[in-house]
DNA sequence: TGAAATGTTGGGGCG
DNA sequence: ACGCCCCAACATTTC
């Protein structure tokens, strides 16, 4: 009897899951996989990507079995588990852009073709392949304006080609999974539950249904997303979709879909800006670990220990960068303005590398993403592609000026701010701005 | 998807 | 009526 096998990866849904739709449409019996293992040591999954994933796995089990199938989790390499496994006739997935995972998928392949198994892949986690898209001269893009224009003129073939074989429609009730029903889970490689009160708080922010928040939005706020998008009080300023989309629960295919419905064109932007980090992160891998240029390599960084606590914990004396930082720690998630002003205040002001903060975030975002985390904190420092010059600093108390004039966001997360018994600043600003100014002209 | 420093302009007060 | 100064408002440059 012929049997298929769905190599699940970052895309833990039905709905437009091309590699899953593919298997259903081949009247075979199904496997649906997922390896649980760690196959970049650089970047391990993070505890709070840990939580999300174990609420995402248990969902996509739940909606698997509404189409009377397994979802089967191996805690090993999925090379040895296809070096070993020989009662599949064809394997498929969906393409996936960590450098890691590249390689992994290059050596599956290689086994396959091997063993003489057929495997198909698939577009299923990006709208655009980053391998198709060039410039004139053939080279990547490195501006993204150019690269955002460029996508927009492509959506048309897009609609026709694979739209249609994608939207599918299945329903599915994902609710927030308590901690008895993840332990039931019983994922070996994940961390148990270390502290269940964090992860409980944590979760209570969240609601498990995509379907219903992407829809909402678009039906409610994405027109007004160009004006509201910047101020992080506005608690539908932004979708917040964005650990949906890192774990595949919604399909780019979907948001640009509903987006386009009610011509939220913004909302659309920075749905490419995603699609710009990937191919970014596919042409220069190295950019993960390193600087993608090295126009700060003779900058000497302080990095130091203590800073970078008061960092983390929120505890840097300045209300708008440590309401960011306990919004982060409370809820795995930071408002995307918020996210630029914390990241300029730990590079430029405390003068730490951006992979000190990238690091942070990795472990601490439910939406860590590589690709966006890698190209997010190049930006903020000046050295990935069309990055926000070194010059160029935030002073936080304009940026709460500017996108929380009425303290709302701090109030919220800083509530000791309005009753004084907060710390002082932990540098001057004044002086840290001209400290790195002085820092770089050298 | 900055901010500060520096330059320019033009109106009003005033001798 | 005129020149001079001040300075706000805006524009440009610089980091």
């Amino acid at each position: 009897m012929s049997k298929i096998c769905v190599w699940i990866r970052n895309e833990f849904r039905l709905n437009d899951n091309p590699a899953l739709i593919y298997a259903l449409h081949q009247k075979k019996s199904i496997d649906v996989i997922y390896c649980h293992h760690n196959s970049d040591h650089n970047w391990k999954l993070g505890s709070a990507a840990k939580v999300w994933l174990q609420q995402a796995l248990l969902n996509f089990a739940k909606d698997l079995k509404s189409q009377n199938l397994v979802l089967e989790i191996k805690e090993m390499n999925p090379i040895a588990f296809f070096q070993e496994k020989d009662c599949y006739d064809e394997i498929v997935f969906n393409k996936a852009f960590e450098p890691a995972l590249v390689d992994q998928e290059n050596k599956v392949s290689d086994i396959l073709k091997r063993k003489n198994i057929k495997s198909k892949i698939f577009n299923g986690n990006y709208l655009f392949d980053p391998e198709l898209i060039k410039n004139k001269q053939g080279q990547p893009f490195k501006v993204f304006t150019p690269f955002y224009k460029h996508c927009l003129a492509m959506f048309e073939d897009l609609i026709d080609s694979q739209f249609k074989l994608q939207l599918k429609e299945y329903d599915s009730g994902s609710q927030v999974a308590s901690c008895s029903q993840i332990d039931a889970l019983n994922l070996q490689g994940v961390d148990k539950p270390w502290n269940r009160s964090w992860q409980e708080k944590m979760m209570s922010y969240w609601n498990m249904d995509s379907k219903k928040l992407i829809r909402n939005f678009c039906e409610h706020d994405a027109r007004k997303y160009q004006e509201q998008r910047d101020f992080p009080a506005l608690e539908s300023g932004t979708s917040k979709i964005s650990p949906y989309l890192r774990f595949g629960q919604i399909s780019p295919f979907r948001i640009y879909h509903e987006a386009k419905k009610v011509n939220a064109n913004e909302f659309i932007r920075q749905l490419i800006w995603r699609e710009f980090a990937n191919y970014t992160m596919f042409h220069f891998p190295h950019s993960i670990n390193q600087d993608l240029y090295p126009n700060l390599k003779h900058i000497k960084w302080d990095n130091d220990a203590e800073m970078i606590e008061r960092w983390q914990r929120g505890l840097t004396g300045y209300p708008i960068v440590d309401a960011g930082m306990r919004e982060l720690w409370a809820t795995g998630w930071m408002h995307n303005r918020v996210r630029m002003i914390v990241g300029s205040f730990l590079i430029k002001d405390l003068l730490c590398h951006w992979t000190i903060g990238a690091k942070w975030f990795w472990d601490t975002l439910v939406d860590a993403d590589l690709a966006n985390n890698t190209m997010g904190w190049q930006w903020v420092a000046g050295s990935g592609v069309d990055a926000s010059p070194f010059f160029r600093i935030f002073n936080p108390y304009l940026q709460t000026e500017k996108f929380d004039p009425q303290m709302l966001y701090i109030k919220k997360w800083v509530p000791e701010y309005m009753t004084g018994d907060y710390p002082l600043p932990i540098v001057d600003h004044d002086f840290a701005r001209k400290r790195a100014l002085a820092i770089l002209k050298q």
